[in-house]
DNA sequence: GTGCTAAATGCTTATGATTCCCATTTGCAT
DNA sequence: ATGCAAATGGGAATCATAAGCATTTAGCAC
């Protein structure tokens, strides 16, 4: 059950590179979106090594070639980054665990109007919702 | 023009010293969420001084009594802190001059549901548009 | 394949927001 | 007024992220 049937095209400008290659794979491998630091240590575990700077570097030209979407978290204020597989993906954020919950649709085109209204000109947005994942929520109540 | 008619009752359990009241009127008195440094600026001004660390505490108790909003802003990561208005008020953040516009309603109910549906059990959100604001949006044509 | 050059990486060190620590001070209940 | 828990000043520590620089590598022309 293929979730893409095109895999990412590499993006003009960029050298392959092994350092953007495995976080590339690492991305794709990940449903959920992961901070730099899961990123190198899940690269740790496939037995390579690519220091924590260059995973920076590499996210950094990734999400301006927009094929990865950086996100901050609130709680915490860390960055996460998650393939882009435009297909317009907000999460719900477990509290307790930090597991992210993808939410399918998005009804921000309707707040599009009443802002460009006002002469505010919208290139994007984000939508974060938290709470407690199925799991946490039982849990919580014993 | 009063925007709300009480008064932000001060919570129990919290001393009143010094600098909770200089920080929480500079928040009155600010439309737009402030940063800790901007609160801490705008003390300066008045000549009086509070330190950069006691004001993080007093927003941490504050935020904790739920008095003041917590609100990560993109890009740069920067907390930003407003009075809890208790009108659930999202924003549009302007990516130039960096000024928070107002988002009057909210769609997010229409999430819930969805979300309930699959057991995440909702307890916040956080909704921002990113753009330009209307006198960045007229300076970049020019 | 060889050589070239700009771009990318390894590795280290800096930065900048936020938090922690602890001795001193202050609010407030009795 | 007294006592004590809570709060603050002052500074140093933390932690994610960025910057610096010498070395290496990808990708191109030949």
């Amino acid at each position: 059950m293929e979730r893409d049937s095109g895999k990412i095209v590499w993006p003009e400008g960029l050298k392959k590179t092994k350092p953007r290659e495995v976080v590339l794979s690492i991305l794709e491998q990940s449903k959920e979106p992961l901070t730099a630091m899961e990123i190198s240590s899940k690269i740790e575990k496939t037995g390579k090594s690519v220091w924590l700077s260059t995973i920076y570097r590499v996210l950094e030209s990734f999400e301006e070639k927009a094929i990865v979407q950086k996100t901050t978290v609130l709680d915490n204020g860390m960055a996460v980054y998650a393939i882009n597989r435009h297909e317009h993906t907000h999460y719900a954020v477990c509290m307790k665990c930090r597991k992210m919950v993808a939410i399918e649709n998005c009804p921000m085109q309707a707040f599009m109007p009443e802002l460009e209204g006002q002469g505010f000109q919208v290139t994007g947005h984000k939508v974060e919702m938290y709470g407690f994942c199925k799991e946490c929520s039982v849990q919580k109540k014993e």
